[in-house]
DNA sequence: ACAGAACCGTAACGTACGGTACGGAGTTTG
DNA sequence: CAAACTCCGTACCGTACGTTACGGTTCTGT
């Protein structure tokens, strides 16, 4: 399962050493895993010798930068005033958008493959960070909208995770795997719309209550 | 490497060939993409020079293994002999399971991990012969059976690509990205059964005829 | 049996890169 | 100004690994 691990988040960051993690995502983005220590102090404009005082070595520099991208990400969480039909629904769709802009960016993208990578040499637990900032945050702040409208009688499952999984996949599809692998599938701010709005209508259909008696 | 390599789908290999090929596999599996070239000659009894002859270079042979893998993951495409209800469900449900299987097999993850980071170091086209091989191949396997249903009034859909992307996103959710960053979300056979057949009673509700638009 | 090719094992070469050391410039403290 | 600290730029070191080279052994054809 997902250890606890150090909860630092990424914070007690010099605004310095925020530069410096920026400027390793920015190369990670174009280099991939391939960046070396001597070119992020080359693009960061600081000594190697800095980075490892800092950053104690490469895999350090590496996890202090997904936290630190982590960090960032942090969305507001849905919450729920009032709650019918078409609130929920715009909800759902709401948090599909930003989920798919999330997945489908490059900083994402280059994160997941550094972590992937790494994963598979399975030295450090930079898959473990991703998928605890990722798919399991995100499961965090929808599972709290779906137990709401189960609450209220507008969706209807047994396990809350098991219908936080059905959403996951009717939203993303095949389309993290393929954009790691490097393929394109176009995904433009109106096909995310359009994805997100299908899907949610999708899991409606699936765990929408019936006319209640 | 001089590229050329066109639509070669790994035949023409010596059992020799193959057996290394298949010891790259073992390999990769173990160590992931940190194999060095010594440890694949000296695994597979053979010479650093004979690998280099036979291959090019590097990413020669890993190209060659994911071709190799690919030519031997080659399912038997699901045939329609009569087409009802119970026998289209029983198609979708073995399909599922196939596909589960394969994304949560050792040599899969490992296969898709390197070719991960190859397409972050975008320099050949690994990713693109995994996605050829896998997800591509899958599509072009079901697609068939969709359509098939379609034509005798037992599913109902617009776009074939459309459905089979849900049904993909059903039946993988969060799976294979999970397992890719080296989480385990323990799949046993028959918790694949299991999933498999809410995938496919999901699908039927969402794409199944009796259903509203 | 013999020549030649194919192949194994190992040694050697060159380079890339992680990690360290050091001088000097700028800043803070007193 | 001086001492102490931080940090940049660069040179340096050791190692790992991709690639090549070569001597010795087995296989193949005549």
């Amino acid at each position: 399962m997902q250890q606890g691990g150090t909860t630092e988040t990424g914070e007690e960051l010099t605004p310095r050493q925020r530069d410096v993690l920026d400027a390793v995502l920015r190369l990670l983005v174009e280099e991939g895993d391939h960046l070396t220590m001597a070119s992020v102090a080359r693009r960061a404009s600081c000594s190697k010798e800095t980075l490892y005082k800092w950053f104690g070595d490469r895999d350090g520099l590496l996890t202090a930068t997904v936290r630190w991208q982590a960090s960032k990400v942090r969305v507001a969480p849905v919450d729920q005033t009032r709650l019918d039909l078409p609130s929920l629904t715009e909800s759902l769709e709401g948090y599909a958008c930003d989920w798919l802009k999330v997945i489908s960016s490059d900083t994402s993208i280059a994160l997941n493959r550094v972590a992937i990578g790494h994963a598979g040499s399975g030295k450090d637990n930079l898959g473990a960070i991703v998928l605890e900032n990722g798919r399991f945050a995100m499961a965090k702040r929808l599972k709290p909208v779906l137990e709401a409208g189960r609450r209220v009688g507008l969706l209807a499952f047994e396990d809350t995770e098991t219908a936080f999984r059905v959403f996951f996949g009717l939203v993303g599809r095949d389309i993290q795997i393929r954009l790691l692998l490097g393929d394109w599938p176009g995904l433009t701010e109106a096909a995310i719309a359009d994805d997100a709005a299908r899907a949610t209508k999708q899991f409606l259909a699936l765990y929408g209550a019936r006319k209640n008696p």
